[in-house]
DNA sequence: TTGAGTGCAAACTATTTGCAACTGG
DNA sequence: CCAGTTGCAAATAGTTTGCACTCAA
């Protein structure tokens, strides 16, 4: 998961454009989005640019991916609410034996002015089986 | 995003195939996968309709599709830990302001012998300019 | 000078779709 | 019969990558 040798990376204006955007917006963009808001000013800006830098920010712990631990769409024959355990290591989807916490939704209603009919909560970490 | 009109489903040998495997399992299986185990002894299976099936059954309620609310990676400027609320209807993903729940990651971690590093918690319903 | 960064286009991966043939009710 | 379902292949969508050129340190 982590490189051993550290990247020696350099300043570059596509980079700090992107990470710019990203730190003024409180809106959670996808790539084609931060190119199309660039692009503009920036004609030359490629989109699979995009995408490396976007990945180079994660790498470096300045912006956050917001994605589903797998790259594929996962399903599951169990549709009771239950909350799910992601092992980092090996990718392994687990249930989660807690008991599931509806009042999350009205805390969130009363937070905000939405409408919340339900939420998704999932665990990161170590399995069992990749403990060692 | 709901149809108008039912669908009028049929039972199929490949839907009830795939449905049994999903009942049958607490993995949380993807479609290439469902498909590999399917295909030995059913030939004639396609992919593409092992697709088809799966997005039937998340229509019937049968099966829960584990996806992030949108099909792009969102990218996110803030790397605090905080959770998220996703408009069904529009896409928005917002901040929401309620406090994290560091204590979440310990209470799992009594309840599996798993090693919890975080966890993510999403929050679906209709945002305020979606409501009417 | 040199290795990180770039644009471009091609490749890749997961998923969806058009179509003609098939099938269950 | 007829609309739902199928396999197949082609199309799509989002993302990644190889390459030769460029630029920052």
């Amino acid at each position: 998961m982590d490189n051993l040798q550290e990247k020696n990376y350099r300043k570059s204006k596509q980079r700090q454009k992107i990470l710019g955007i990203l730190k003024s917006t409180k809106s959670h963009p996808t790539a084609s989005w931060i190119y199309d808001k660039l692009k503009p000013g920036f004609p030359s800006l490629s989109l699979g640019n995009v995408y490396r830098n976007l990945s180079i920010l994660v790498e470096q712990g300045c912006i956050q991916e917001l994605k589903f631990g797998s790259t594929f769409d996962r399903y599951d024959g169990n549709v009771n609410p239950h909350y799910h355990f992601i092992c980092e290591s090996c990718g392994a989807i687990k249930d989660i034996e807690i008991e599931h916490n509806d009042e999350l939704n009205r805390k969130v209603e009363a937070a905000t002015n939405y409408r919340v009919k339900n939420h998704r909560l999932e665990f990161f970490g170590c399995c069992d089986e990749c403990m060692n």
